[in-house]
DNA sequence: AACTATTTGTTCGTATGTATG
DNA sequence: GCATACATACGAACAAATAGT
């Protein structure tokens, strides 16, 4: 068996975002932070201002850092959750490697499980926030942005399950059905009625984790029948 | 309400790293196909040198192209899959945004629906790379190649779950685990007995969907008490 | 084995744009 | 308005890798 690891021929693009990535990855720099700027980075890696800044661009397309210009300017440490993840799942529904139907799924199995979750860790503070979530949604009027904040029960429901990986995918999830299933508009209240999530909520706050997962079931079926319905009504 | 779209100023290089993006998924650019050289997309998007070598430094970051050196070099459209999701999941694990139990709860939830899924499924074909894969996994003795493959029956059920997003999401899943659960040795027997995927398999071939999932319940619960168990004692 | 053509990798110098104080 | 600090962009040159002759 071979012990020893491949010489690799890297870039020196490549290898200079590498070790800015494990610096970041180690916390020598937090989100916030600011990277040295272009010219520290020339003279500490000893390389030339191409390759320095090939290198930023890599971790800025890998979400790591966000760049801003002008003085006081620089890489500055981006903080990370889900986005990127939701990002590489856009990538993939793009390339036709997956479906709508096919996340739709998914969220069937998922957020059942979330909805458990969440039933078995809610506190007082996570009960105040679904509360707020959930009066927050009868707020706004116009339709595209009533469906996006709409959602937001889901989304605290995916923040306090207590699982941090359940939530990213539950996120992206939500958030890549959000992005492109908005092809037509039917009237709001057709296809989400208000206190559409209150005996979802009642569950988990009462902590009753069977109701919470077959309440998000309800829920989810219901939703999607609202959906079917209303694409044949106006297709 | 504003109806006007930003006009954003976007970096040249972002500018065409995008229009780029879109190609590949038009489908102007298929896997394996070779993007312009640099010479060439200076004269196409009538920028210079280092515009497009930035543009093609992201999507190598993005997994999207992969560089070659050389004559008949340049920058080929990869077969894009899980990879990049995986790697999300990874910086998000380094970055300590999730950790490895959860990882291990969100597969105990998932898989046994793979399971069913893939017993539902199942066609002769299915049956024969499953037995091929679970025939596959005693061949090899080293430990770490070992562990790798016996994972194969794992990786074969996502496949033919007939799910792509649940599919993507498991290997990611599936690999993140590979990566980095390997922090000790254990001798594999103890941990990995052979003919442990059998009645899970019989299940998923005999298309019971019930059976299926409990099998793959009781398979991965039974993994995890085995691990639990000789990190004990190597401890 | 040597040479050539093509393509990416790296460097340098210079100029411009942008935000801060 | 101006100086400063930073990113952005261009062009020319040379180095290194690779395929074909």
């Amino acid at each position: 068996m071979n012990t020893f690891k491949p010489v690799k021929q890297l870039r020196a693009s490549t290898d200079v975002g590498q070790q800015l990535k494990e610096a970041i990855f180690d916390g020598r720099y937090k989100a916030g932070d600011k990277l040295p700027s272009e010219r520290e980075l020339i003279d500490l890696f000893m390389v030339s201002r191409t390759v320095v800044r090939e290198a930023i661009k890599i971790l800025e397309a890998s979400g790591l850092v966000e760049i801003r210009q002008g003085a006081m300017g620089g890489a500055f440490v981006k903080q990370v959750d889900f986005e990127r993840l939701s990002d590489a799942c856009q990538d993939l529904l793009m390339m036709g490697k997956m479906s709508l139907p096919e996340i739709v799924q998914v969220r069937m199995l998922l957020e059942p499980q979330v909805a458990r979750l969440a039933a078995k860790n809610c506190t007082s503070a996570d009960a105040a926030k679904l509360y707020d979530a959930n009066q927050h949604e009868d707020d706004t009027l116009e339709y595209p942005t009533t469906v996006l904040l709409r959602s937001q029960v889901h989304f605290v429901l995916a923040e306090i399950c207590g699982n941090r990986f359940l939530e990213a995918i539950t996120k992206s999830l939500l958030l890549l059905l959000r992005q492109n299933a908005l092809s037509f508009e039917p009237p709001t209240d057709e296809i989400h009625p208000s206190g559409l999530h209150d005996k979802l909520i009642q569950a988990v706050v009462d902590r009753d984790e069977d109701r919470a997962e077959a309440e998000m079931r309800a829920h989810l079926e219901d939703f999607c029948s609202r959906v079917a319905e209303v694409e044949r009504k106006y297709k």
